[in-house]
DNA sequence: CAAAAACCACAGAAATTTTAAGGTTTTTGT
DNA sequence: ACAAAAACCTTAAAATTTCTGTGGTTTTTG
């Protein structure tokens, strides 16, 4: 019997192994699953180059998002890991799995990478992964219902944001001060106070303060 | 046993009649499926109104794209009485029922209704109705795979494009002359030609014919 | 309660988009 | 195959939009 080649990219060990048991246990129709198992960006990308260099790349590869802690200098995430898959192993079903459902991050993988399966780890379970893999195989794409919940969210607003309105929300989220957004965004301080105020405007929070517009922006995926 | 009502709005009165069995008939564990039927944009709103007024309002509306093949003066769509029950009938759960998957309609209705399912007919059969009515009342939304595509291809995108673009590509599509676009889209002739310049290059189909433009755009949902 | 930060309005500067006019290339109909 | 029409391209000036700097008022903070 056939055997379908996964890899799975995760820092979690063991929560990789019980997928491993699983899908390997599992009776698939056509298939024999065999999974192999990475926890860090860079040991996950090389195993990827070697197999597609044997011309015989993974079927799928499972990605976690919050891969090894910030290494030294910047991080790799599991996004990153998952565009760098698509340029060198295009055959591959891409499936991410996260373990919150995180509107903004959801949306921004939708975009960079477009994976084949998106699931919270939260609602997995064995169904739901043995769902997966033949979905993703045969009639792509396989959502959980929160990644679903989150795309719907995005979906439903035509609202668009270029960079400095990104960056600007993302600061004002995290507590930057406005006056000190100058050294981030590259916009003057009138400009900046400018664009808080269309934002408001443009998420139907006019006059209301910081925190509604975040909060607005966080449900519909902006942040 | 508390009922539920439902009401469908379609000019098929035979598959409408279709969808009244099976609902009627199958076993929900909590509820038992009561279901009205009306065939035309006015009387469909009529219904909802009414209903309201009676302070007994729908809980699910099932609602056909097409409806009432062009009225005197202009048509009223399916969509259109989605976005007028969403104002008088704000608890119902709205779901969209289409002929074919229409990358375009469904990602417009998207934005103007978000409904809480949406299904594409050819994928509908009696589970997937029943598992509908469940979903759409416990855990929205529900999506037929076809409608997940769509969804999907327009997601994996962040082309912004404004009036005149959209104008412009819709009417490329359905032949108009780049010169006769000046009576439709308020540019001047050599605004059109430029913007036609940025949507091939915003669509990375530099250089090449109109129809490998509308094909890209269509693809993903903008026409 | 004083200092800091946020907010607001407006005029001029800067940047972007649109137009008009000129031309060349491609397509169309006969 | 050829002439006319349409499409395409470039450029400079006009129009529009966005950004900045300034001088204020209001709100928040320590």
């Amino acid at each position: 019997m056939k055997s379908l080649k996964i890899l799975a990219v995760d820092d979690h060990k063991m929560t990789m192994l019980g997928y491993k048991y699983i899908l390997e246990d599992f009776d698939f129709k056509d298939f024999k699953v065999k999974m192999d198992m990475e926890d860090s960006f860079d040991s996950g990308k090389l195993k990827i180059e070697e197999e597609v260099k044997k011309d015989s790349p993974y079927d799928i590869i499972l990605l976690d998002i919050q891969l090894s802690p910030i290494k030294e200098g910047y991080s790799r995430t599991g996004e990153d890991l998952g565009i760098i898959s698509r340029k060198i192993s295009p055959n591959s079903k891409i499936v991410f799995l996260s373990s919150f459902s995180d509107n903004y991050r959801i949306n921004s993988i939708m975009q960079t990478v477009n994976p084949e399966g998106y699931m919270v780890k939260t609602e997995i379970n064995e169904d739901a992964l043995t769902d997966m893999v033949n979905t993703v195989l045969t009639a792509p794409p396989f959502y959980t219902k929160k990644a679903l919940i989150a795309i719907r969210n995005r979906m439903s607003t035509n609202i668009h944001l270029d960079d400095n309105d990104k960056k600007l929300l993302y600061y004002l989220s995290i507590g930057t001060k406005t006056k000190d957004m100058v050294e981030f965004v590259s916009l003057s301080l009138s400009g900046i106070e400018n664009r808080k105020r269309q934002l408001k405007e443009i998420f139907g929070v006019d006059k209301e303060n910081d925190y509604k517009l975040i909060t607005a922006a966080k449900e519909k995926g902006f942040i």
